[in-house]
DNA sequence: TTTAAATAGGACTAATTTGGTCCAAATTGC
DNA sequence: GCAATTTGGACCAAATTAGTCCTATTTAAA
């Protein structure tokens, strides 16, 4: 069903929350899976690898935890899901110098990066500050595609 | 790397084939799969599913095989698409009535929807016919995306 | 009326990917 | 030194996906 990973949807979900959070002060994986219930093993997967890709800043020791590496309005939904699934990409052949196996795929290689491109623009118009709690209904999210093609 | 499914991309291969082909004529399934370089049994298996959902027409019996069921400007990739991964949605929340199982999950629900209309939107306007190497390097896919939303 | 060429439907298996857990090491503050 | 954390990586189980195969049905033509 062209679905981003569950482990993707978690990742949002987590920075959500940190964002969501007291920017004043760090977030242990503990906390965050209390808030979340998410397992702890898994949240504190999920953590491990949106530090390691910079999307949060994280303290080790005792009194660590992790915070957001920049604002909120400065992470986007695509930052988030790169960071889970690489390269924002529906087809193999979009990313990658095109290995297709059959022929005819390649005939077909243009118009996908458009559709890739179109659909990696929308995901990186939505920050993580639209995805909080904080603006609830206040029509925000004001997302439009205008289509202009045909014959 | 939030893909669609191969058997989704062969699909689309096989959709674009038959479109690029003289349309006065029934393909057969071992024909397409020649022509494709895809093996005749899963070839038969996506000829199957895309008459199934009234993409193709098919004939039977001797001289039967497949056509479009309609032109291929009104078929769009999210046709096809959605011939084989049902309801294009980004996450689960979006499609059916959300079951959360994180409670934070759901103050992200609203975003999501706007986000899988824009990719939704996106496929929907692209059609079949912009897929085929007819109309090669005439900049017929003119996709934008306007984004007008922020604080 | 028989036969050959097709599609239709569905069961089944193998391969791959994904989700989730766990452990040992390194770091930091008290 | 000790306790609380993150870090890194290995590992397994579960779910999904890809691919194959078999049998029935339909149709055109010999």
């Amino acid at each position: 069903m062209m679905r981003i990973n569950k482990l993707t949807d978690y990742g949002i979900v987590v920075m959500t929350r940190i964002a969501d959070m007291d920017q004043n002060r760090v977030r242990t994986a503990r906390e965050i899976s209390e808030d979340t219930r998410i397992p702890l093993p898994t949240v504190t997967r999920l953590l491990k690898t949106l530090s390691g890709n910079g999307l949060l800043d994280s303290q080790r020791g005792s009194q660590g935890g992790y915070s957001l590496s920049r604002s909120s309005e400065d992470i986007s939904v695509a930052d988030i899901i790169e960071t889970f699934e690489g390269p924002i990409a529906l087809t193999e052949c979009s990313t990658n110098t095109c290995e297709c196996s059959y022929e005819t795929k390649c005939s077909v290689e243009e118009p996908w990066q458009k559709i890739n491109d179109t659909v990696k623009n929308a995901l990186e118009g939505i920050s993580l500050n639209e995805m909080t709690g904080k603006n609830q209904n206040e029509g925000l999210l004001n997302l439009s595609m205008n289509y202009s093609g045909g014959m």
